[in-house]
DNA sequence: CAGCGCACCACATACGTATTCAGTACCGAT
DNA sequence: ATCGGTACTGAATACGTATGTGGTGCGCTG
């Protein structure tokens, strides 16, 4: 097993100097055809790779992006929520697409992520993940800004947020949702997901929802709104939570699929019947909602749209092009919790 | 936005020369404490941090790995199956752990691959991943090996396969859970999946199951096995065909759990109730066997483990130190689906 | 035939770190 | 006073690619 050739080896069985095969297999302009190609039969005859090291360091350019989750510190350690994991692969086929490597990171939101991935010259742009208290970290995306770091955000797009984001409309799709409740005649709405600013996301759904209550005429009532984070269990306990608050109730308004289904196992322990006695919708659309029991009705994220258009969008940043954030569609999947006819 | 500080501008603010920025940062032996001390504040200072391409370059070395899924050119865009899902959050947490950074990518079985990572120097190793049809990427791994290149492949130990692998007890999990099924009463159980050895892992399985059957004194019936690919519909698909078959059967072993979900669903769609009429058990555990109803039983692979072994095998590999391939053990997770009294 | 422009290519060097080799200063022992 | 050894440090260089600059040969124009 002899060393790795270089572009030397090439060159000198090519009879050229070093730089014009640099130039040839980069496909620059300005170098005779003959000799192209005489070079890249020798290079793919010795199967030469171009060193990426070396290669980044003349550049100043890594080809590569970094994905950084966030999570709760609270997470189990291998669940990713699912709906990110569903833009997981839109993400790595985007950076394939465009010829660029994907570096995956875990990342607390106590850790000092922020002065690391770009500055070390490992990516040339970050791609930041996940829910969770959004007040706790945006001194670090002021902090990521002012390094001059190139990064996209999922997110909620109409917060004051430093740098781009790109994130689905929560708002419309909330409201939609709940429009959707009132044409089929509901009329006692429960939402279920934490209403405060710290989770804009949330926020934004829940403030649609109020909008769509508003424009059909119903008067709000705050003793409807649980808090929950986006897992089953908390899912559950908000509906237990609803159950127990006496409050009369005939549709639930999930921020997440996983609230959803969690409050759906809630609702049947309790032995009521979705969607006759109380209707239930989601966000989200991830793979187990399709599955639930009934099916769930919920707002689709297009994770596919999602992951392009965040790797479209930092890689723009990235050259220097006129970008800005995005706010992508969402769209309502009816199935049979919502109790429509089917 | 001044230019990026470099192991230059510390020597000269320390009054030292660059070999001995690097080696104190680095922590090597052999420099004055008070010196080391100087030039680490100053590092904080600047907000230094090692060139990454640079530090390749020179060490040839990336502290870089490659996580290689490999797929069925049919399988849609965004979905990764469960279970590797799972493996994906522990590989990434043992890769930080060891100070590796992980690379990802998805790879078609027909695309090239097999020349790329390690020969451009963008990762010390490859982790592969994925189900599939083992012959076609047979001589991949030849390849691979033939090229010196550091791999570890997650898949079926006992096969005669180039290279490491790391890999659960396909054949013991089979094993236990037939058994478990036989110590319930059932006599006629069918299996999910395909028992050709181009799926190794289902094979080892398959060859478990029928390993119980003998020792229960039970002769197998050819009959009882149809083929499934690891996704719901082909689970569905292959319970439809048993039922078609007319064949007695009164408990099913699938190949998987996804395969597993797909066949209770089909049952349920033909009015058979899981698990009075018929038993059924997976294998994975993925979060989905706990949420179906009835709740699946089925052999657990701990992905957690599974990752960090993958991880630890790799780099031990990539260290020349003494590894090998690895069993990891199964563990029954019985639930409500196999009848089991609870 | 002088002069010009074009197409192509080589020389030299930059990128930032890690490592080899050769010191230098200092200490204690002879 | 000399030597040997230890502890530390600096000069020089390698790693492999990309790029700025300058030069060569050729064909073409006048």
């Amino acid at each position: 097993m002899q060393r790795k050739p270089t572009s030397f080896d090439i060159a000198q069985l090519a009879g050229v100097s070093q730089p014009t095969v640099s130039r040839a297999l980069r496909g620059e302009v300005g170098v005779n055809p003959a000799t192209r190609m005489r070079i890249e039969s020798i290079a793919r005859q010795l199967n030469y790779r171009v060193d990426k090291a070396a290669s980044n360091l003349r550049t100043r350019h890594s080809q590569t992006l970094a994905l950084l989750f966030f999570e709760d510190p609270t997470a189990d350690d291998s669940l990713i929520n699912p709906f990110f994991h569903s833009m997981l692969g839109s993400i790595i086929r985007a950076c394939a697409e465009h010829d660029h490597d994907l570096l995956i990171s875990f990342q607390q939101l106590s850790s000092d992520w922020h002065t690391d991935y770009e500055d070390s010259r490992k990516a040339d742009g970050i791609i930041l993940l996940g829910y969770g208290d959004y007040e706790l970290y945006r001194s670090r995306l002021k902090a990521l800004e002012d390094a001059g770091t190139h990064f996209v955000r999922w997110g909620s797009v109409q917060s004051e947020a430093s740098g781009l984001t790109v994130g689905c409309d929560n708002h419309g799709g909330g409201k939609d949702a709940t429009r959707h409740l009132l044409d089929l005649g509901r009329r006692n709405i429960a939402f279920l997901g934490s209403a405060s600013s710290h989770y804009p996301e949330f926020h934004d759904r829940y403030r649609g929802h109020l909008a769509a209550l508003k424009q059909g005429g119903i008067i709000p009532r705050p003793g409807l709104q649980f808090d929950a984070i986006t897992t089953e269990e908390a899912g559950a306990a908000a509906a237990a939570a609803l159950l127990a608050s006496g409050e009369k109730f005939d549709a639930i308004l999930a921020a997440s699929d996983l609230i959803a289904i969690g409050a759906m196992r809630a609702l049947a322990a309790a032995g009521i019947a979705v969607p006759d006695q109380v209707a239930v919708v989601g966000f989200d659309d991830i793979p187990a909602a399709s599955q639930a029991s009934p099916p769930l009705t919920t707002v689709m994220q297009d994770p596919r749209l999602a992951g392009r258009k965040l790797v479209e969008t930092l890689i723009g940043r990235i050259r220097e092009q006129p970008v800005g954030s995005a706010l992508l569609p969402t769209r309502l999947i009816v199935r049979k919790s919502c109790g429509s006819a089917t």
